[in-house]
DNA sequence: CCGCATCCAGGCGGATACTG
DNA sequence: CAGTATCCGCCTGGATGCGG
């Protein structure tokens, strides 16, 4: 399928954007991106989404295959999360957002 | 400024995002993309689209400079719409989420 | 340490009827 | 023809306190 031709509408950019759009989403997927990292960091990492929110966000983030959740039966709990390879695959999109809100027109 | 290096993190895709993630946004400049367009047009091509969230999403769109609006001093009234340089400069964008969301993983 | 439960507020979008 | 006006439901995210 080569992009140039027959994207028949835009339909299935919202859908792209559905799974990014949360309110801390590309901050968490940012930093994840520099590696693995256990949810007390992310928590540092994003010091203004409240907890609830956080894991809401994470949850989603993991259900859409995005991050994967590893969870550690230990005292006391130790939880890392990284990118999937689909997760990956969403750089060039992020790196894309981000450089046309910085250009100059 | 290049777009491979610092990324200082993602602060600024949700920027884009907002711009572009409207209901009927992505669909109306999809049909704008094609050419100039009178209002009772776009409605047409966006039937599910009711009057008041019509004109509101080209309102934004208007404001963030994405379209232009051109009324012609008529009776009926005539307004056309049409893509700005910056709105083209979405389409890569647009295309990309496209792209994203019919990619087989 | 890593969450979950509850309650709450603001904003976006839908339905319908009306106007210059 | 090209919008306005009004009302209203839902969903996202915020605040705070509790639990394994």
């Amino acid at each position: 399928m080569e992009m140039n031709q027959l994207n028949s509408s835009y339909i299935g950019a919202e859908y792209t954007m559905s799974i990014i759009s949360g309110k801390w989403k590309p901050l968490i997927i940012y930093h994840l991106r520099q590696g693995t990292k256990r949810y007390g960091q992310i928590k540092r990492l994003v010091p203004d989404a409240s907890p609830k929110v956080l894991i809401q966000q994470l949850k989603e983030l993991e259900h859409d295959g995005i991050i994967n959740r590893k969870s550690y039966p230990e005292v006391p709990p130790k939880v890392e999360y990284s990118v999937t390879a689909k997760g990956r695959s969403l750089y060039p999109v992020l790196d894309l957002l981000w450089f046309w809100s910085h250009q100059k027109l």
